[in-house]
DNA sequence: AAGATCGTTTATAACGTTGTATGTTTAGCG
DNA sequence: CGCTAAACATACAACGTTATAAACGATCTT
């Protein structure tokens, strides 16, 4: 049997809510009932019951990551780096996958679902967008990824889309560059507040700042960003002819994808093109050539994201905060697809 | 605030435990009562307490999963599997990352941290081995995954590393090479359980079975399994100036360092050298060229390791079955990089 | 028509923990 | 020494759910 609290009160001759104070670490317990306690929980292993914990404190010491799919590099890295943040707050992550199904993330958002035994939840949305705000209601702690939706009522953290693009740019730029090719934009052409509308708009943003006229036949359209898309959207761009020394890629599964393509079409990179990508996933260091690339911050995402949310967990509900939004900071990692060395 | 049973059934005009019974589909509910407690239960945005449901009922409705770190590809697909799988249960998934830390595995199948909150536990050591076997304790419900630990107490699914090993050596045999390199072979040559040792027996026993020599020069000792050390490795066997036409690289992630080395040399892949890596992740499809690979059968795995997992859930003490051992079905992946199509 | 039987519902007691209020000792001070 | 205040320890009531056992009707037997 699996012992309680009573059972290590009986064996230490005290009463469980000594035990309870011993292991809350309360103060006002003589250091040698301390001692007898925690040998008692040692000699009987012990462990607190943390549903019986949860359901007295109203705290799980979990909280919840609702991402579109692990198997995708970016949300693999996102969900390591805040399974790392949230150890430092002693959390568990219980990780929910949407799957790009939008019914899945309104259930996820609406506090539907598995996700009822944690204390906060974490979202990053795939389809959900701009127009979907609404469904986003602060009735328990909740902190937004991503850059689908802006001015929502909760907490949200993301990157700095836009400059850190025309950084990237301005990048290509920097090396000569002077006709930059840019895939990954939204097939629908409406501006919005997306990750590919904003990026685009840095693209353009940097071009401008040079004096370049943005030419629409370099910028193309790709969804999603796979990499059989990126390496396509590449094919298709080669064999319109239409000359171009940089790519702007808006994220790294997209630049992988084109590098295939470039190589296959007999294009060397850097010399021919210089590329650079967007995320900084891990593989990018490791591609041939070695890719190029914005990292956006993703550890501090991680971080800042968690403590937003520990935050609103401590929260009472008379003193609310307004909503805050907040950006990570960003860097442009030179690798040899714009011509730098193999480092880092 | 937020509602309880006990409001439901106040609206509904009935009994906690009817609205228990409804919630939990028990029969000999009068279908009109039914309705009203499920119009109550709506109107009010009821959501059961898992905490407290937990506490009564002795079950989370959560298992955990507890790998090295999610930024390993492997690891990322595998989580996303077991989670897709423990979906069918209705079960969540904690993560537990332990980092390659040797405690905190131990922390982990002892029972303590986090995971209190889960009703059984899947683990995949990285550095737990033969050795520690005896701390692998079937006190709590618990599944064993990957080939680190064998004829341990606890059930374990695992996968063919031996004869898949060999039908790999054996696809490049069938392509007419002879001299096969292999990298990635665990440094110290003991024979052990471990996926180096199984892996490196198939390849012996492939080219035994050709009456091919196996050539101690054209084995080398990688570890950790990283793209960097395939890279290496690969430089290091080219420069040691050995002739070879065909590379087993015992995991995905160093064949891909590996092409990537035998690019940087000029040698053509699959004209000089065909190359078969393990795992079959994501990226082999898209690396250039593709990778051919091994398909341990991750999908199946996971499902087998939840459904294991969930019938020791269920298991009543007093019925327990001996410990389980299971291997999923492999399948070769024939890509460009043995000379065969692009596709899948 | 009285008892037995079935389907349906309910009061009440857990589950293991923490918060509150209250009791008991020990130390501090005049 | 006696009194007060602090330090320490305890009993008991929650938290929101499910399980047990018993009560209530209605229908069926005899």
């Amino acid at each position: 049997m699996i012992p309680t609290m009573h059972d290590v009160a009986r064996v230490a001759g005290v009463s469980i809510k000594t035990v309870s104070n011993v292991i809350n670490d309360f103060p006002h317990v003589r250091p040698s009932t301390r001692m007898r306690v925690l040998s008692a929980i040692e000699q009987l292993g012990y462990r607190p019951n943390l549903s019986a914990r949860g359901l007295r404190s109203g705290r799980t010491g979990v909280i919840g990551l609702a991402v579109p799919e692990l198997r995708q590099n970016y949300f693999a890295e996102l969900a390591d780096s805040i399974i790392r943040a949230a150890e430092k707050h002693d959390l568990g992550v219980l990780v929910e996958q949407t799957s790009g199904d939008r019914d899945r993330e309104i259930a996820v958002v609406t506090g539907a679902g598995r996700l009822r035994l944690t204390d906060g939840l974490l979202f990053s949305p795939e389809r959900l967008g701009q127009d979907d705000r609404h469904l986003l209601r602060p009735t328990f702690p909740f902190v937004l990824l991503g850059e689908r939706i802006f001015g929502g009522p909760t907490d949200h953290v993301t990157m700095h889309n836009v400059s850190s693009a025309k950084a990237a740019v301005e990048h290509l730029l920097g090396i000569g560059r002077r006709r930059i090719a840019l895939i990954g934009a939204h097939p629908d052409q409406r501006e919005e507040v997306r990750p590919a509308d904003l990026r685009l708009r840095g693209y353009k943003a940097a071009l401008e700042a040079a004096a370049i006229p943005v030419d629409p036949q370099l910028i193309r359209a790709v969804a999603p960003w796979h990499r059989e898309n990126g390496a396509e959207a590449m094919r298709d761009l080669i064999a319109a002819g239409i000359p171009f020394d940089g790519l702007f890629a808006l994220n790294d599964t997209l630049a992988l994808g084109a590098l295939r393509a470039l190589g296959e079409a007999g294009w060397r990179v850097p010399d021919d093109v210089a590329v650079i990508g967007f995320d900084d996933i891990d593989e990018a260091r490791f591609s041939v050539p070695s890719l190029s690339s914005v990292d956006p911050g993703r550890d501090e995402i991680a971080e800042t994201a968690v403590e937003l949310l520990v935050e609103r967990i401590n929260e009472r509900d008379d003193e609310r905060l307004p909503p805050l939004l907040v950006k990570s900071e960003f860097r442009i990692v030179a690798r040899e697809s714009t011509g730098f060395g193999r480092s880092s």
